[in-house]
RNA sequence: GCCGGGAUGGCGGAAUUGGUAGACGCGCCGGACUCAAAAUCCGGUUCUGGCAACAGAGUGAGAGUUCGAGUCUCUCUCCCGGCACCA
């Protein structure tokens, strides 16, 4: 017997504690038994959880309790993406080293994840900044330094010239350290990477198979990968310069170049630049922008021209040469030929300096605007002023001029990909050491096995200046495993994009102390539904499919892609309200603290700070962020109302892949629903218990045939079709509307009235309710898993709600006499009609006309044609 | 700049395949209960006109296909995410 009134906190308290004795979510292996490995993407350990998290672990979680309803063996775990820049700027800020740091924050977070009642297997918990973790990433590196696979060469980073320190972008804030606030520098240092090139064409082709993925995600996976085919040749330059080696993947208009642009660090710039002075300060000027694509895509595009011209390779004519700005030294050769008449920013820089546009393709029927723009079209064009290759179509021109471009101008067709080797490489302390011995005289080496793992010190002093790694003899004095001369270790550390490309095939066998992985991942893998952040579709998500196939490769594992199903979950927003000073300085104000005024209608009036009662501006939505003020502390939250009720709001506000809008009243709303709940079980447990006595506790009730009461055959009928609508939205992860069919059944049964006093009322009538009720419970346990564990008991079902069967639908109860159909007249609604199921189509025609309303709409005008849906719908077409 | 996504009442959102636009919830309005407030319960709620019956308009803007378009096609606007050292 439940009592009155629903207390979410000893409710939630009570179940927890009951799974955690039972070890309910403990899972193992179990060939006999469909598995199904769910999994969220695990969190940084930032401090305290925020609304990103609960989304991401509530609809995992949702999804898990699911499948274990639907019979398979369900793991679920979790763990800490610990290795991080953040634990770096609190050791900075207030003396704390990142490792206590990062620990505690654990400790803390592991908390309120409990407090939220997911079922995590907690014994196959993932802590990647512990050495029982990353000495496999170490000994896995390795490995790839054996095949080739790793390799170093020079990169460019962020440099603050002030701090003598490397920045994230993250750092640079308007082009200075966020620090020292000194402009930020371009700087080239040798870095580590991993072949990510070499499975290009692997991940690309996947993608097809990836059916379970958005396709939104494929799609920049794709364009990310960015695979062109084209053609590198040289272009001759005067003086004795060696020639410039270009890429194009439109050689069909090497006929339209009319200049040439290398990027600030290539070496012919160099080399011009000694007795130049301004070309010098060009290249330096360039050197003082951050490196990132959108920075340097945004940019005014400059160039400085260099006192040679470069040599058309089939003409001989002389071509302009410049130094340009957004001309990149990593992309391609770091030099491009410029075709201004169809490339659009060779366009815009050749207005920008009055250079000749040069038409040499034009459609095929008529002309293009070339003083309007670049004209890029491929399909249903010809060439033009392009002697030899004129009149040509697209293919035939490239195949023509990149047969000419490979007999004359040393060319060659290749094929090439956007995606640039991973850079693994960081120079920071709080992360995994990069398993590798410097020798003078044998070179990098990888770390012998034996000397695995290369601990990270963790109980560091930490300026902020340097890495503290380098600065521990200690730690980098080391002897060569080769000639067994004094070397240096690497003090860089791996991105800790590297420890979560694997985590999820360490959770299989996260005990495992004898490799990396053992045979329990080929259980366990492939994930079977990735739930995450869209933030992640090409970075994280490309690299654990590139780490899947380096560890197939190695023999580790069997599976070719590690995610089968992956969810995209959106962002949660909150709205954003500010002031401005005189000054103009912003102040942010965070919306729990602003009272909102509303008209008559409920629309917006005005928003007011509830401290001082003044006015504040709404600057709309956006994500939660510190910068805002606008976050909201679930924990708060979950102290209030409860785990389940935080849980519901965020099913029921928006469907998983949208954004989501925070709304407290509407947390309320979804308090409200599972009150109201409560109370309508608590009201009825006493009839029903009565119903049970004497059916074995299931309130087994024989509904074969058609019941005589129409108010009990209306219920039933209602119950199965939610159920069936819930069923589709399960399986379509549409969650918010499985909720609001939990919500119309629920208002279904409140609606209907039972005999309360023993023994004076029809038994059916207690048995439709309850069967209803247990419908309604075990479709919402995923979901409210806490208080459906109650009720289920209470309804005197004698298993637990979390190994319950799912409820099936009966289609007896959905079988109807008559259908409601509606009738329009020139597609406009016009009136309803009830008739019998299998009626024909001369049927429907005569009751559609004898509506009164359809007949006034028709009038005098004759009927042209009839249109019927079946059971919906008839259009009558009049004029 | 490039790539990807989105836009439906006062708000979040719903609408199997092109077939009743606005389910469900929030807010708001009115009522019941109460000394009062909260909570709870009942009724209403796309907009415009009308006491009403009813009529007209309506899914970011503009065009098109169709008996019928939120849904399909084209053009445009605005907002959000990613862009390789934030995770």
């Amino acid at each position: 017997m439940i009592e009155q009134h629903y207390r979410p906190e000893i409710v939630e308290a009570d179940v927890q504690h009951y799974w955690d004795a039972g070890e309910c979510f403990r899972v193992t292996e179990d060939p006999s038994r469909e598995k199904y490995y769910c999994l969220s993407m695990f969190p940084y350990p930032s401090g305290r959880l925020h609304m990103g998290h609960v989304r991401n672990y509530t609809i995992g979680d949702v999804i898990s309790r699911y499948q274990r309803m639907r019979g398979k063996n369900v793991l679920q775990p979790m763990g800490w993406d610990a290795f991080g820049l953040p634990a770096e700027n609190a050791a900075i800020q207030s003396q704390v080293p990142p490792a206590r740091w990062t620990y505690d924050n654990i400790a803390h977070m592991k908390v309120q994840l409990r407090r939220l009642g997911f079922a995590y297997d907690w014994g196959r918990e993932v802590t990647t900044c512990r050495p029982e973790y990353y000495r496999w990433e170490q000994w896995f590196f390795t490995r790839l330094l054996k095949k080739g696979l790793a390799y170093k060469k020079m990169a460019t980073v962020n440099w603050d010239p002030v701090d003598q320190t490397v920045l994230a972008n993250e750092q640079v804030i308007d082009g200075r350290g966020w620090r020292s606030g000194a402009p930020v520098e371009r700087r080239d240092i040798p870095q580590w990477f991993i072949r990510i090139t070499a499975y290009a064409d692997e991940l690309l082709a996947e993608l097809d198979n990836l059916s379970g993925w958005p396709e939104a995600v494929r799609t920049m996976q794709r364009n990310w990968i960015g695979r062109s085919a084209g053609v590198e040749f040289d272009f001759g330059v005067e003086g004795d310069n060696a020639p410039l080696r270009v890429y194009t993947t439109r050689p069909d208009t090497v006929m339209g170049v009319t200049y040439m642009a290398v990027a600030a660090e290539h070496p012919l710039a160099a080399k011009y630049a000694e007795g130049d002075p301004p070309l010098a300060a060009f290249i330096d000027e360039c050197r003082r922008t951050d490196v990132t694509e959108a920075a340097l895509e945004k940019m005014e595009k400059k160039g400085h021209r260099l006192p040679v011209h470069a040599l058309h390779p089939v003409t001989g004519e002389q071509l302009p040469l410049f130094v340009a700005n957004f001309v990149l030294m990593a992309y391609g050769t770091g030099a491009v030929m410029a075709v201004p008449g169809h490339d659009q920013r060779d366009w815009e820089f050749a207005r920008a300096h009055g250079i000749e546009i040069r038409q040499v393709v034009r459609p095929v029927d008529g002309d293009a605007d070339l003083e309007a723009g670049a004209y890029i079209a491929k399909e249903a064009t010809v060439s033009c002023n392009s002697g030899q290759f004129d009149g040509l179509d697209f293919q035939a021109c490239f195949d023509a001029t990149a047969e000419y471009l490979t007999q004359h101008a040393n060319g060659e067709r290749t094929t090439r990909y956007r995606l640039r080797d991973w850079g693994v490489g960081r120079q920071r302390y709080w992360g995994c050491p990069i398993p590798v011995i410097n020798c003078d005289q044998c070179g990098a080496l990888p770390v012998p096995d034996e000397q695995l793992p290369v601990l990270l010190p963790e109980n560091v002093e930490f300026q902020g200046v340097g890495s503290p790694l380098a600065n521990m003899p200690e730690f980098y004095a080391t002897a060569c495993p080769q000639c067994g001369g004094a070397a240096r270790r690497e003090t860089d550390t791996f991105d800790t994009f590297v420890e979560s490309s694997w985590y999820f095939a360490r959770y299989a066998c996260a005990d495992h102390d004898g490799g990396m992985v053992d045979r329990r991942a080929d259980y366990w893998l492939p994930v079977d539904q990735y739930v995450g952040g869209i933030e992640h579709a090409v970075l994280h998500l490309l690299y654990a499919r590139f780490f899947q196939k380096l560890m197939r490769d190695e023999g580790l594992v069997d599976v070719d892609e590690p995610f089968t199903n992956l969810l995209t979950q959106g962002m949660v927003l909150n709205e954003i309200f500010y002031r401005k000073t005189e000054e103009g300085r912003i102040t942010y104000f965070n919306p729990a603290d602003v009272d909102v005024q509303t008209d008559q209608r409920g629309a917006r009036a005005g928003a007011a700070l509830r401290t001082d009662g003044q006015p504040v501006i709404s600057a709309g939505i956006g994500t939660m962020s510190k910068s805002k003020n606008n976050g909201v502390d679930p924990q708060a939250l979950i102290d209030r109302f409860g785990a389940d009720t935080v849980r519901l709001f965020v099913m029921f506000a928006a469907p998983p892949e949208h954004t989501l809008e925070w709304n407290d009243d509407a947390v309320l709303g979804a308090n409200r629903f599972l009150r109201r709940l409560w109370a309508l079980v608590h009201s009825h447990q006493a009839a029903i218990a009565r119903l049970n006595a004497g059916r074995c506790g299931n309130g087994g009730f024989d509904w074969a045939g058609s019941h005589p009461d129409p108010q009990v055959r209306a219920l039933r009928a209602a119950a199965h079709a939610a159920l069936e609508r819930i069923n589709r939205d399960y399986q379509r992860y549409q969650f918010n509307t499985v909720v609001a069919a939990c919500m119309e059944l629920l208002n279904a049964i409140d609606r209907f009235d039972v005999p309360q006093a023993a023994g004076d009322g029809d038994e059916a009538r207690v048995a439709v309710v309850l069967e209803a009720l247990a419908i309604l419970v075990a479709v919402l346990a995923p979901i409210v898993p806490h208080v459906a564990h109650v009720l289920w008991r209470a309804l005197g079902q004698v298993d637990d709600v979390i190994d319950a069967r799912w409820p099936e639908v009966d289609a007896g109860a959905l079988e109807r006499d008559t259908v409601e159909m509606v009738v329009q007249v020139n597609g406009k609604l016009r009136g309803h009609i009830e008739i019998e199921s299998g009626a024909d189509e001369e049927r429907i025609r005569a009751a559609a006309l004898s509506e009164e309303k359809v007949r006034r709409h028709v009038g005098d005008s004759s009927i042209r044609r009839v249109i019927v849906v079946p059971g919906k719908l008839v259009n009558l077409v009049v004029g």
